[in-house]
DNA sequence: TGTAGCGGGG
DNA sequence: TTCACACACTCCT
DNA sequence: GAGTGTGTGTCTCCCCGCTACAAG
């Protein structure tokens, strides 16, 4: 529940406004996960609790703050009445260490290069990360530290990384942090506010959460190597990723890692290193990258071998569509044209819509924010309903395994009966005006709201026949995972019709997931086209 | 001196 | 900092 | 026509002030 009344923008908050929410914080993974917190963790809880409410406020203001090290000078709160005392407390209990406890890069770059100056003339360098680079290169670490110490005091957090794995388990994923509270204060973000199975947690174990926190790490890593690539830490990541996970999540993944992998390596040409990381993967899109590398290394008979197992038994469309037509001619798909009286000065979507539109005809650029956001105004109770594991925290914007092939599955008959109440165009409107009216800003991962407004849904309902609608539901709940890429990039509605309508530019053609929608709007007759754009 | 980008804040 | 998308390029026929 | 590499938009809020950096 949202206290709107809690915060205001601008406006100081309550004076332990930050450190109860950090308090509230401890006690839910305390709470939840007790018997699998660390040593470490565990007396980083044990800390804050026992700490004065002044010291707990500064602490909860450092946490929030992107740190691990502060200087003293810039720390003023007006709920802390006295910083001195609190950081001498903090240190006290562990929790900071004073004039130390961190690297000298990592000080030095809390000062502005004119400081940097004023400490180290000697050093030269124009730019700040070149002048930080000099400092450490010339002078012992204990000597950066004690000068700037001497200059300007400052403070380490003494166990970042325990922070942010209590903040991990609290909100189940790193995309959500303390300041997800500030957010949800103000009103700014909402959550649907859906049952809690308190038999059920995300971690059973605390090796299933290490593989969590590590999963994460290997991302990070991931992203490095993008930037330099190093076989020996991309070998090291297909090890520790080698054997399959049990929980499904963690599952997931793990094949996404991989394939990032695999694509990482492809770009640097380490075919052997992309060929291990697909093969373990062994899921989508793994196998089509492994045929494309094949038939680069001139292995003819192991891509054809690749191609008829995918032919077999694919996966997912794009990878039957992919092995379809494969070093074959695919027979090109019929183009509308239109050529611009000028070229488009901002995006070609938005320049052929201006062109297509007229006094009865308006449209949309909104590729698959439409298909995806009326099904979730239609779908909201369904996507939102109690299943067992699919909630494990109030933070979230969909269920877990909203993405999952089996998410229709698990649901099949909420989902059949709902889509029966939606054949005819009054039942449609109800559910959908309904999630409007009742939850217009709740987080939901289906519905980009800033992309709908009223009148314009009104007219989607009223253009658009629900039976069309009812095929969409239908076809992209058997696995939204595949279904919420894809799809066209306008939509044109005018009385009593309605037109899809994906722009090509000049060499620009259909992507596989692009295919996969065409495929099915030609085979139920909807009215969906390609439009070669020139000008 | 102008400005884009970032960190801090509610 | 992700992800889907557009677009520019190459090689081939 | 097909495949590949790479740039781009958006980032789920919006405001403020400061700073790095480069241009004048
Ligand atoms: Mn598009
Ligand atoms: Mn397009």
């Amino acid at each position: 529940m949202a206290a709107m009344s809690l915060l205001e923008p601008n406006h100081p908050p309550p004076p332990h406004y930050y450190a109860q929410r950090v308090l509230d914080l401890l006690a839910g993974v305390t709470r939840q996960y007790s018997d699998l917190l660390p040593a470490t963790e565990q007396s980083v809880i044990a800390a804050v609790r026992a700490v004065s409410p002044n010291a707990q406020r500064l602490f909860s203001r450092l946490w929030t703050r992107t740190g691990p090290t502060f200087r003293l000078d810039s720390l003023h709160y007006a709920e802390v009445g006295d910083v001195g005392a609190a950081v001498t407390e903090l240190e006290g209990a562990r929790l900071v260490r004073v004039n130390d406890g961190c690297p000298a890069d990592t000080i030095l770059a809390r000062l502005t290069v004119s400081e940097l100056r004023g400490l180290f003339p000697r050093i030269t360098e124009r730019r700040k990360r070149g002048l930080v680079d000099a400092i450490c290169a010339m002078y012992p670490e204990q000597l950066v530290l004690a000068r700037v110490a001497d200059a300007h005091p400052f403070i380490t957090i003494v166990s970042p990384a325990a922070l942010d794995r209590l903040q991990l388990l609290y909100f189940g994923g790193p995309e959500r942090d303390l300041s997800t509270f500030v957010l949800e204060d103000l009103g700014v973000l909402r959550f649907e506010p859906y049952r809690l199975d308190p038999a059920r947690r995300q971690f059973d174990t605390y090796e299933d959460f290490a593989r969590f926190a590590a999963f994460r790490s290997f991302g990070t890593w991931l992203h490095e190597l993008a930037a330099r690539w190093d076989v020996t830490l991309a070998q090291y990541v297909i090890e520790a990723l080698w054997a399959p996970n049990t929980k499904r999540i963690l599952e997931r993944r793990r094949v996404r890692l991989l394939n990032r992998l695999g694509r990482q390596a492809e770009r640097v040409r380490d075919f052997d290193t992309a060929l291990t990381a697909y093969r373990r993967a062994a899921r989508a899109p793994a196998r089509e990258r492994v045929i494309r590398i094949l038939t680069r290394l001139g292995d003819a008979d192991g891509a054809r071998r690749g191609l008829d197992q995918i032919l077999a038994a694919p996966q997912v469309a794009t990878e039957r569509l992919f092995a379809d037509g494969f070093g074959r001619r695919r027979p090109a798909l019929a183009e509308d044209r239109l050529v611009l009286a000028a070229a488009p000065c901002e995006n070609v979507e938005a320049a052929t819509l201006a062109a297509l539109i007229d006094h009865e005809t308006i449209g949309r650029h909104l590729e698959n924010r439409l298909s995806l956001g009326v099904l979730g105004l239609a779908f909201w109770d369904v996507v939102f309903a109690s299943v067992p594991g699919a909630f494990v925290n109030p933070y979230q914007d969909r269920p877990l395994d909203l993405y999952w092939p089996d998410f229709r599955g698990v649901r099949c008959n909420a989902i059949q009966s709902r889509l029966a109440m939606l054949t005819d165009q009054a039942g449609l409107r109800r559910q959908v005006s309904w999630t409007w009216r009742n939850r217009y800003g709740v987080s939901n991962a289906l519905v980009a709201w800033a992309a709908f407004d009223e009148p314009f849904l009104e007219r989607l309902l009223r253009e658009v026949p629900a039976s069309h609608w009812c095929l969409v539901f239908d076809h992209m709940l058997n696995d939204l995972g595949q279904s919420r890429t894809g799809f066209p990039d306008l939509i044109l509605l005018r009385r009593g019709g309605y037109e899809l309508i994906e722009v090509k530019g000049p060499g620009d053609q259909l992507r596989m997931e692009q295919r996969a929608w065409f495929e099915f709007f030609r085979r139920h007759q909807l009215p969906a086209r390609v439009l070669r754009v020139s000008w």
